[in-house]
DNA sequence: TCCCTTATAGTCAAACGGATTATAATTGGA
DNA sequence: TCCAATTATAATCCGTTTGACTATAAGGGA
């Protein structure tokens, strides 16, 4: 709970020699065909990331330098996501901190814009328990479900088994109860905790045997992708986000769709065109699109008017009027 | 929009004198007889900090330690409010950057702790224009109106002089629009942009004569109060943190001081119990308060059962049944 | 032409949210 | 002792929102 601090930290100006690395990994988003996607580098298991050098303006102005270097990629808009610290790093000659300050990034999916190197993946091969939107995957009660409780009653003491059983159940609506897909995170914590992740690796208390299918990351970059998804589910239901991911005109059923995407889970058709509407986030652009496989469907783009109406906020506390 | 990289920044390995100073920032707030109160150090002017420094554990065991050397209170509640980089700070031998992470802390204010040189202030020194309890405060019409519209006018383009009363407008909820308790931020940095605060300081647009009454801050650090209050406006809607502020039994009236404090805005009595009551966010401890003037009120505890039931969220999209 | 697919409009009831009114239990003072 | 003021607590009203569902329109292809 408490420290204890050195009699030399006291004094601000006495302190020497606590300088830390600082690196700025993105996650950069964008939806393609109904498949949310993000940008990677390496062997699709690394985020575009890079060290804040002296030469940046800026954080964002440094990350944006990173990405576009690596991945040939310029990047829209930017949101930060969380700072942390990684465990001591062995510097050269004496041991270094390192903090890495994660960012959210929405853009849209050029082709032939980036370099080889680099390549879209969608999130669903590192969060296979993610995806809703054909019903609950089959793998979330047959592997997941079995393993958590396992790691739950791995433990000694009773309280501490059903405080993890109540947990699990909880992040993963087991026992008829609901699905919450802003939970992203704390599902990712459960399964590292419970060592069903091969970044969870060694020192832990399960065996490497148990894994559960899902495709890793280096470092700690699928706990940043796993805050990036939470942080946007929950984003686009009060902020008109989705649109920087969309293309300058799209149908009604192309925004459902990328919605649906993100939040993992299926829309009714008809109370999205409802909500959508009635908040007047789109206007038409006159023209229709035929490639529909039926009735041709009205085109629309975001009206970039609503940006500076930022009174789209919800209240929830029962304000007395003036 | 992008930067230049130097060659030799490309190769991550290779890239050495990059090294960062790493700030600890908290924002502490406690509430006491419906004064929401910041804590702070020097002359009421500074936020409890200090360095990131080698023998912390994490980032916030270094902000716990800090803030308890320095003001003698220890924190509960604790979250990361935002990362930024200051401006160059010239080293003893070379150019070095800061970095400044800043955190939200919720605690009581226990009577007789902390050491001399520390104290709790109102927020609303610091921020006359954001307590709305009373109405609108009247130096928010008849000083700081006059002097933005100045400051829009003051631009030669017809586009950004509207661009500016629009924003303007938006924020402080003028021209018959609604005021928005959670656009603090905001504020802040219009007042700051048009020069009304003192630590927007030299090379403004406009003159020190025209600052509008309210106390100031050390370096950034009024920008970080500013955060913090929109980030708890905003939290204490959908996450029952105002317990973190609250003595072990309360009657509702004062939980609702407690929010109003905090909200800057008086809230509908029976609307705000029944909020309470159908969350279930309390229950009765049984007693009676006799204080209170009138009629005794009966006494609750917070339902801290209710934090492992993290169904309580708002959907807001029409997501289809399972 | 029939059928399949998708788009678009409209309906209905339950739940929610904002505002108001009514009644109960104290204290303090005439 | 009784009344007025103050605060607590309960109950009601009604318009809006929200979830679920139904109906009709407009294309393409067999």
């Amino acid at each position: 709970m408490d420290d204890q601090e050195t009699g030399a930290s006291k004094d601000r100006a006495a302190v020497t020699g606590d300088e830390v690395k600082v690196d700025l990994i993105a996650f950069v988003v964008a939806v393609n065909d109904g498949e949310p996607c993000v940008l990677t580098i390496g062997q699709a298991d690394t985020l575009p990331s890079g060290p804040f050098a002296l030469e940046h303006r800026s954080l964002q102005s440094g990350l944006r330098g990173w990405v576009e270097q690596q991945t040939g990629h310029p990047l829209g808009y930017i949101e930060q996501l969380y700072t942390f610290a990684d465990r001591d790093r062995v510097g050269a000659e004496r041991r270094q901190r390192a903090i890495s300050i994660s960012y959210l990034a929405l853009t849209r999916m050029e082709k032939a814009s980036g370099s080889p190197k680099c390549g879209w993946r969608s999130w669903y091969e590192y969060f296979p328990w993610e995806d809703h939107r054909s019903g609950t995957p089959p793998m979330l009660l047959d592997v997941l479900r079995p393993r958590l409780i396992e790691w739950a009653n791995s433990v000694g003491d009773a309280a501490m088994r059903r405080e993890r059983r109540q947990r699990a159940a909880m992040a993963f609506g087991f026992d008829d109860r609901h699905w919450n897909e802003e939970l992203t995170l704390q599902r990712y914590e459960l399964v590292y905790e419970a060592g069903l992740v091969q970044e969870a690796g060694s020192g832990r208390d399960t065996t490497r045997a148990s894994l559960v299918p899902s495709k890793p990351m280096v470092a700690d970059h699928r706990r940043i992708v796993a805050t990036g998804i939470a942080r946007l589910r929950s984003k686009i239901k009060y902020r008109p986000v989705v649109f920087e991911l969309m293309p300058q005109s799209f149908t009604l059923l192309q925004l459902q769709r990328t919605v649906e995407a993100l939040a993992g889970r299926l829309i009714n058709k008809p109370n999205f065109r409802r909500l959508i509407e009635q908040q007047e986030l789109v206007e038409e652009t006159g023209e229709t699109s035929v490639d529909t496989g039926g009735r041709p469907a009205r085109l629309y783009r975001f009206r970039h008017a609503v940006l500076d109406e930022t009174a789209i906020v919800g209240t929830k506390l029962p304000i007395a009027r003036g």
